[in-house]
RNA sequence: GGCGAGGUAGCUCAGCUGGUUAGAGCGCGUGAUUCAUAAUCACGAGGUCGGCGGUUCAAGCCCGCCUCUCGCUACCA
């Protein structure tokens, strides 16, 4: 490693729209948090940052549905998420905000530099515009019905209904949520970042001097910069936002993915008039811990950006997460599938380091992972209170039952299995730090646990309760080497289980300890007293268990009959305007996959009128070689559309239930083709 | 379809630039033990390293094809 100065590890903001829950942690929070508590303990110059993202669309969404301000939910989540992150002992220096004052400004003035630097490129463009409200509407402001699935209620950006990503210009009939009126598309002006003048410099800085960055953040860096980079829009029509400090500019603010990453400097800014020494001087470290979902943003853009400033360092690593899943199904903040922080805090009081262990135990480090909580549960009871828990508990006892809780000096006999015992101390403490140097903290806990393991598997070889019969100063030497374990056991643990380590160093009476002092076996001086044991951990019992599992079916029932819910009728049309569809029973006479799509069957259709071709996007539910020969429903005047370079004439109706499943609609009996349907 | 990341014991994962009988933790079985929150310690069973082919004296590791999972992306009239 490069020799650095000092460190500045930044967490991903989280979106203020929703609490934290165990993906964050798993992914980002726990790992960070554990690099951060280790570099401090060896003494180093180190940063946490951490801070709320609470602009965007979403948000002023959320807002408008409940008839509040945006400033109002970013209030409300931005304190239930640094509470439950201050009561879960994650330690950062800073945790802010970005719509703070600082951020404000922070912000438009790096928009500023770059700006006066030449750094954007100016485009018109035409959007959606609200007359009544007199404001460009962003893709979710607008709802009408989806192209796909006839949803009448699908946004701009995404149909909730059939999940398909939509362009706001795709929609049919758009309504603009704010007034209901009906948009009119308008000429409005943004400012890119070019990209693409950046591709060859983060080509070389990216896949020639970062080979070492984890395999799945430089993997997916790779498949950006082989595709090519565009130009991106840094601004938008949004009254909520950081307003862009240009002329004509009114009305427009940061895109929130241009002013997100900011507010990790903003947030520096608000902590220290030194900021510019974390960030500036090369000398400095920057690391910035994230999910994957943000790699491209950390690996591509924000370099983008700070490069194009001109004054700030590049991160010298991206130690990304994948994601963490619950029970088998992705985590999500909509459909409430998730453990919420601040709800675990509640249920486990005291068990903060329960959760940690479990999440850095089990983390997303190579490929998505799964948490259960049964597994939670065998962690904590098996590990953490059966491994760990116990052998402190073990030595305590057993110092307070022959010696009253004072240190024995060792004694005169000293076997090599107490020297071979003590010097493996020094080992485990190498590979525990050999591990957190390279990210890789669910090797590094696990190893942590081996000095746990070693104090039991020293106390069960050397039997003190039976030595004690027939040799005292036998037992002293043991003693003292189990007490030494002990000790070097509560700093070791302390990046991970920072709760239980302070408790365990107070039942010790050892405090100002720090990294340098993990081999020492001389912790404990003779005649040192500890206080009396306390257990380290709680066991979680069954019904604990089975609680959170009621918890979350209970969720799933929900999700399960909000999904049965059917979509309302659409609004009333006149015989004529059905009598314009002509609908037929067809027949298909051959089907074939459309090359490279995975969802689209070229059919050849037998309508009674004619033999004609049709594109049909069910590729994914039937085979081609089973659906020859079926009657189908088939809208033969609807009018042709060349997709993937085949002319589609016609539609094929289909069903689609709520798990957006296709089923055909057959005639309940062999019919002529060309049979009208009405 | 393209790109990326994965597919190693029942579960969660290690396996460095290819080299002798493929490892760990949990779970399971047997034994030992009682200081300890029935916790601990030892031993053991269990793997065609996703599949097929190839390169090599030698492949979990390299190459080709296929397959499954996750993500990004194109396609859905």
């Amino acid at each position: 490693m490069e020799n650095f100065k000092r460190t500045l590890i930044t967490t991903a903001l989280p979106y203020a729209n929703g609490p934290i829950h165990i993906g964050h942690l798993a992914g980002v929070y726990v790992p960070a948090d554990i690099y951060a508590r280790y570099l401090r303990m060896k003494g180093e110059d180190v940063l946490l940052i951490g801070g709320s993202d609470e602009h965007g669309v979403p948000i002023t969404l959320k807002a408008k549905n409940e008839g509040v301000t945006p400033q109002d939910i970013v209030d409300r989540y931005h304190n239930i998420i640094k509470k439950s992150f201050q009561d879960f002992g994650v330690s950062f220096d800073v945790y802010s905000r970005t719509t703070s004052e600082t951020h404000y400004k922070t912000a438009s003035d790096f928009f500023k530099t770059i700006y006066d630097k030449g750094g954007f490129i100016e485009n018109e463009s035409d959007q959606f515009y609200d007359e009544e409200a007199k404001q460009f509407l962003a893709d979710r402001y607008i709802t009408g019905t989806c192209p796909h699935c006839g949803n009448d209620g699908a946004y701009g950006d995404q149909c909730e209904s059939c999940g398909t990503s939509l362009n706001a210009n795709d929609l049919i009939n758009p309504i603009s949520v704010i007034s209901g009126s009906v948009p009119t598309l308008k000429k409005t002006k943004h400012w890119y970042l070019p990209l693409d003048k950046h591709e060859p410099f983060l080509k070389k800085w990216i896949l020639e001097d970062h080979k070492e960055w984890k395999s799945n953040v430089y993997g997916q860096c790779k498949s950006w910069l082989d595709q090519g980079l565009q130009a991106r829009a840094v601004s938008r029509d949004l009254d909520w936002g950081v307003p862009l400090p240009i002329n004509g500019a009114d009305g427009k603010v940061l895109y929130v993915w241009f002013d997100a990453p900011i507010g990790y400097i903003s947030a520096t800014k608000e902590l220290t008039p030194e900021w510019e020494k974390y960030w500036k001087d090369p000398e400095t470290r920057l690391l910035h811990f994230i999910g994957k979902d943000n790699i491209v943003f950390h690996c591509i853009m924000f370099p983008a950006m700070l490069k194009a400033e001109g004054s700030f360092n590049l991160p010298d690593n991206v130690p990304a997460n994948e994601f963490l899943n619950l029970e088998g199904d992705k985590i999500s903040t909509s459909r409430n599938w998730a453990v919420w922080l601040h709800e675990y805090l509640e249920d486990f009081k005291g068990q903060e380091d329960s959760l940690r262990y479990s999440l850095c135990a089990n983390a997303p480090e190579t490929k998505d992972n799964d948490f259960t909580w049964k597994d939670f549960q065998s962690r904590n009871n098996n590990e953490l209170v059966a491994i760990l828990g116990n052998f402190v508990n073990r030595t305590m006892v057993l110092t307070q039952n022959y010696y009253k809780g004072k240190t024995p000096a060792m004694g005169t006999v000293v076997e090599d299995f107490d020297r071979e015992s003590l010097a493996q101390i020094g080992e485990i403490v190498k590979k525990v730090q050999t591990s957190l140097d390279s990210f890789r903290f669910r090797e590094a806990v696990k190893e942590m646990m081996t000095l746990a393991r070693l104090g039991n598997k020293y106390l069960a070889d050397t039997e003190p309760w039976k030595v004690i019969k027939t040799d005292e100063e036998r037992v002293k030497t043991i003693l003292f080497v189990s007490l030494q374990i002990t000790a070097n056991l509560s700093i070791l643990m302390e990046p991970f289980l920072p709760f239980s380590a302070l408790k365990l160093q107070a039942m010790l009476n050892l405090s100002g300890t720090n990294w340098d002092d993990l081999g020492r076996t001389d912790l404990l001086a003779p005649g040192h007293q500890i206080n009396e044991p306390e257990l380290l951990f709680a066991k979680i019992e069954d019904k604990e268990i089975q609680y959170q599992l009621d918890k979350l079916q209970a969720t799933k029932t929900a999700n399960q009959s909000a999904a049965k819910t059917v979509e309302p009728a659409k609004e009333n049309i006149t015989f004529d305007d059905f009598n314009k569809m002509d609908i037929r029973i067809g027949t298909i006479k051959s089907a074939e996959k459309v090359a490279k799509t995975k969802k689209l069957l070229k059919l050849e259709v037998d309508t009674g009128i004619d033999k004609r071709t049709v594109v049909s996007g069910i590729a994914e539910f039937f085979n081609p070689e089973d659906i020859v020969g079926k009657q189908v429903n088939i809208l033969v005047n609807l009018a042709p559309r060349t997709i993937k370079g085949i002319e589609s004439q016609g539609m094929i109706l289909m069903a689609q239930n709520a798990n957006d499943e296709l089923v055909f609609i057959e005639p309940s009996k062999k019919i002529k083709p060309g049979s009208v349907v009405r």
